[in-house]
Parts: C-alpha cells; sequence; structure tokens
DNA sequence: GCTTAATGACCTATATAAAGACCAGATTCT
DNA sequence: AGAATCTGGTCTTTATATAGGTCATTAAGC
C-alpha cells in the first residue's frame, strides 16, 4: 500500500458499515455479552471489536463477519443453508456469463 | 499485530464472504465492467479486487462495500434511505438498552 | 454512596494487507 | 488463425491495521 492513499468511501458505503455496527453492538448488549467477551470469542482484541461497533471502514472483513455471527446479526437474513443455495445459484449464473470483459471496440465504425 | 495470529472463521463467515464475492463478481460481468476499472473506480488494485471477488477474509470491509456499490450489489437489500431508517431505529433501540453489562453476578445466592 | 466491572481513549511494536510492478495463459473479437 | 486484452498468478516494498497494554471515566449492582 505505497504512496500514502486516503481512500474515500461513498456515503452508502459509510452508512452500511455504521448500520451495521450499531446491529452488532445492540445485538451483544441485548445478549448480554461484555465487549471483552465478544472479543475473546471472536479472537480479536476488545480495541477492534471497538472500532467495528462504531463501524470503521478499514476493518477486516472477516473480523467482522464473525462477530456479526457471534451475536446474532445474520448477514444476508439468511440461514446457512439457504446461504449454501445462494452460492450454487451464483456459480450457475457465473457459468453462463463471458469469462472475461472486453472493452475494446474501438471505433464504433458505424459508415453511413 | 504482534504473536502471528492464525484466525480462524466460522463456516457462516466463509460462505456469507465467498457469496458477497461471487454476487460481486457476476454483477461486474453483467455490467460488462473489466476488473481494471471498477478497481480504478474503488480506488483499489487489480490484485485487491481478485481477492475480494475470491470472497478473502482478509480485506478491509470499505473497500469490499465500496467495490459492491460500484457494480450494485446491494447491501441488506436496502437502498439508502431504507438504510437511513434502520440507522435510526438501531440507535433508538440502544439507547433503551443499559450502556455498560454487567457480569459478576457472582455466587447465584438462591437460598431455599 | 460505595465498590468494581465495563467502557472509551489512547499509545507502541509488529505482523501483514495493499500497491504496483511483472509475466504466462486464457479468451474474446476480428 | 491472429491480435489484443483480460485475467490470474507471483514477488517486493511500504503503509497500516491489529494486538496488547495503560489510564480515566462511566455506570451497574449491592
Amino acid at each position: 500500500m505505497p504512496k500514502s492513499i486516503t481512500r474515500t468511501y461513498s456515503r452508502y458505503s459509510r452508512e452500511a458499515s455504521f448500520l451495521l455496527g450499531g446491529l452488532i453492538r445492540a445485538a451483544r448488549k441485548e445478549r448480554k455479552l461484555t465487549a471483552q467477551e465478544v472479543a475473546d470469542r471472536a479472537g480479536i482484541s476488545r480495541g477492534l471489536l471497538q472500532r467495528i461497533e462504531k463501524g470503521d471502514l478499514k476493518c477486516e472483513i472477516g473480523a467482522v463477519f464473525e462477530v456479526a455471527v457471534i451475536v446474532g446479526v445474520k448477514l444476508f437474513d439468511a440461514d446457512e443453508t439457504t446461504l449454501t443455495r445462494h452460492i450454487r445459484q451464483t456459480e450457475d449464473k457465473l457459468s453462463l456469463l463471458p469469462k472475461s470483459v472486453r472493452k475494446k471496440s474501438k471505433v464504433v465504425h458505424d459508415d453511413f
């Protein structure tokens, strides 16, 4: 990650992450779990959990998903079986699409 | 991140990420966008986009969300307005819950 | 009110994710 | 078939996220 990139995020991304963090926090409190407990179970530090609950966009997605599962926030509004089915559907769809995308139609060349 | 942590992920997390990656790839091809194009628009490298589409759990969530938005994969199955409403709901819910969770009920001490 | 756990905020060292090359093979279009 | 481009690897360098501590403040529960 050279050249000091200050990433910019769309509003939708920021809000989605903020919402997810809030949902996680709400779910954790509802289940009466301390931050430390959840962090331990997820195998992450308490500091990272704090950032996740804040909706920090610079967290690895694996940690976020893991925490979500632990406190019971369903991603995709789907259980595991549904998830697997979706995966297969996506694979089917992909197999129909062309494997690489061509861009250079160069000049449109409609002669008239 | 000291002490060389090899993180372990739950099956649900792995599948959720795998599915999200697949959806992103499918959406990208449907819209006939090259990997390079999407990466540029998202402000990330092509290599990172590849990992995202593979469902790699070690990507920052901001990059994943950003790419999802660009190719048109809705997170939470919700548009921006709905998202904002959800956020407010979550905040309301949080304000009702106790601010910190107490664990040490020590001995249950039910005398009989 | 008092005790004590939980939280939020910092800080530093270090493991590591990401950028940015490069190359080989695949695939699309002409 | 041929040319052009997309894709999927790999490697190196560098920026940075994370672990793990500390400390102050807050707020449960008695």
